[in-house]
DNA sequence: AGCACGCCGACT
DNA sequence: GTCGGCGTGCTC
């Protein structure tokens, strides 16, 4: 085989073929790297395949081989293929993505000493019974019993000589979860993958992919770790949103899991107090098992406010104060949510002059879950102590903020959001709101949790919105915030002139993240039933638009 | 993605 | 008459 089909990490979907020269045959194979002239300049390269011809004339020669084994299995290979397609990005880009950052570069090169050929990747065999591998929800609402069964599962792939690839949405999560871990391997069994130096997450990486370690740990982009004969993936509290990347490809950790699951003949499951609609669609669809844990979780109640004259902004209602003096005399402890936005010292300052002989305190990360006050005053931040630290009783002050978003996800927020306070209280949990008779909101503190399921499904079915359609916003990015919004509206009028068919545009809105590092952020949401077609919209938009001066605009799918 | 080629407007 | 804007197209 004189030609190499080599792709690189560029946009591009098709490969590039290269002479092989004599010396390096038996070298190249399919899964190395390799590196070649390619646009001028010396490139690393992937081998994809081998040929015996090819159509282009003037072929120039791979200059060099940089590794001794191929670096992908086939079944990565084939997930390689389902994930650039998924995530409309090359091939190229997908299989550069899964490699260390050491690994992208010329990095470790062949060594010198001659070997038989291109020796082949260590094949492990299972020794176990393969069973049938299944993808699971195991849905979750009290936190607490989940490793009574994931223990198990995890147990029984690993006895089985198979591996096991654990991932966690973020940091806080590894408190919790490497302890669990112990009794399954020891502490040489299993390796944390996670992104330091860049020899260190190589080093890492090496051990994984020889085969040393069985158990990997991870952030979403463990989802690629080169685990040996991968049995099963655990999806750790599936729905948070850390699984989303932020950046092109826009890949999910879930999505992406499931079809590496499906190419290498491996389990998924995933774990949850409060699923995404998407891995509920997914249940409801028959191609992912149910297990639900029944355990009962303390009653949500309503306190409605719209009866009180309250000050504007204020957040703590007479009825809430006779609450928490009920709770405080009884010497027990409190937890009040409030939305980031709406800020925790004010909350304090009004706890403070109506409550002057109660211990308040704001959640800091360097403080904890503070046990010596009795009102903790706290953001999404204090659910990192879900399962660990419980009150006695805890509120949203705002639910209806929350609720309200501008987000499609907003009544998913809600109702993850009560499912982790009710996590975290021992009595009960009250809900401040001026819409107690909202259908929706009682949806999301029903027991029964199908009802929220039910309502908000039709709803996205109905908007076309994920998992039914798709999402793309356009995010307008300038240090002076009338521009920013301005050039939305620019971008909106572009797009409602176009009047594309199968796309919609949404009036320009402030970004999720409204200001990061200096710049204000404006979006312009297009959405689609046609995932394709939403995207090309957006991209070719984005590519045409001719920002002011200190604009940049960037394309992020289903944010 | 880069990067060169290439064709229009502002300058010594 | 040249410098430089970024639109278009290619990379084996």
């Amino acid at each position: 085989m004189k030609i190499a089909h080599v792709v690189f990490p560029v946009p591009v979907d098709s490969h590039f073929d290269y002479l092989v020269p004599d010396q390096l045959i038996g070298y190249v194979s399919v899964g190395v790297r390799v590196e070649a002239v390619f646009a001028r300049k010396k490139t690393v390269g992937v081998v994809i395949g081998l040929a015996p011809h090819s159509e282009y004339q003037n072929l120039i020669t791979i200059i060099n081989v940089l590794d001794e084994a191929p670096l992908f299995t086939a079944p990565m290979l084939a997930f390689a293929r389902g994930f650039a397609r998924q995530n409309s990005c090359s091939l190229g880009e997908a299989l550069f993505l899964f490699l260390p950052a050491y690994l992208r570069k010329a990095g470790m090169r062949r060594k010198k000493t001659p070997g038989a050929g291109s020796p082949a990747a260590p094949v492990v065999l299972p020794q176990g019974k393969a069973g049938m591998p299944t993808l699971k929800l195991i849905f979750d609402p009290a936190f607490n019993q989940r490793w009574e069964i994931l223990l198990p599962l995890m147990k029984a792939e690993l006895d089985a000589g198979r591996g096991v690839l654990v991932l966690v949405p973020e940091s806080s999560y590894l408190e919790e979860v490497l302890p669990r871990l112990g009794p399954l391997v020891g502490p040489e069994g299993r390796v944390l993958l996670r992104q330091d130096t860049e020899k260190e997450e190589h080093a890492r990486w090496s051990k994984v992919r020889r085969g040393d370690v069985k158990l990997v740990v991870g952030f979403l982009s463990a989802v690629f770790a080169p685990v040996q004969s991968l049995g099963l993936i655990v999806v750790i509290d599936e729905e948070n949103r850390h699984y989303k990347n932020d950046q092109t490809p826009f890949y999910h950790a879930r999505e992406a899991a499931f079809l590496r699951a499906e190419k290498e003949g491996a389990s998924v499951v995933c774990v949850s107090s409060a699923p995404s609609v998407e891995c509920w669609c997914e249940v409801v669809a028959g191609r992912v098992a149910l297990e639900k844990i029944n355990e009962t979780l303390p009653p949500v109640r309503f306190l409605d406010i719209s009866n009180f004259k309250m000050k504007k902004g204020s957040l703590l209602s007479p009825g809430l104060r006779l609450h928490l003096e009920k709770v405080l005399k009884g010497g027990g402890k409190a937890l009040l949510y409030v939305p980031a936005a709406k800020g925790v010292g004010y909350v304090l300052e009004e706890i403070a002059k109506y409550m002057p002989s109660a211990r308040a305190a704001g959640y800091e990360r360097s403080s904890g879950p503070r046990p010596s006050v009795d009102i903790l005053v706290a953001t999404q931040a204090i659910f990192r102590f879900r399962g660990r630290v419980v009150y006695d009783f805890a509120a949203a002050l705002d639910i209806d903020y929350e609720f309200h978003k501008a987000d499609h996800r907003a009544a998913h927020l809600a109702y993850a959001l009560v499912q982790y306070l009710r996590q975290m209280a021992k009595t009960g949990v009250l809900l401040q709101t001026r819409e107690s008779r909202s259908p929706q909101l009682h949806a999301i503190a029903d027991d029964g949790h199908e009802k929220f399921y039910v309502q908000e499904l039709a709803a996205r079915e109905e908007m076309g919105f994920p998992p039914f359609g798709t999402l793309v916003a356009l995010v307008v990015r300038s240090g002076d915030p009338e521009l920013a919004c301005a050039e939305a509206k620019r971008l909106y009028d572009i797009l409602a002139a176009a009047e594309i068919p199968e796309v919609s545009t949404m009036e320009p809105q402030q970004d999720r993240s409204a200001i990061l590092r200096g710049k204000f952020r404006w979006c312009v949401m297009l959405q689609g039933r046609d995932r394709a077609a939403v995207v090309k919209t957006a991209r070719d938009t984005a590519l045409r638009f001719r920002g002011k001066k200190d604009t940049i605009v960037t394309v992020n799918i289903d944010p």
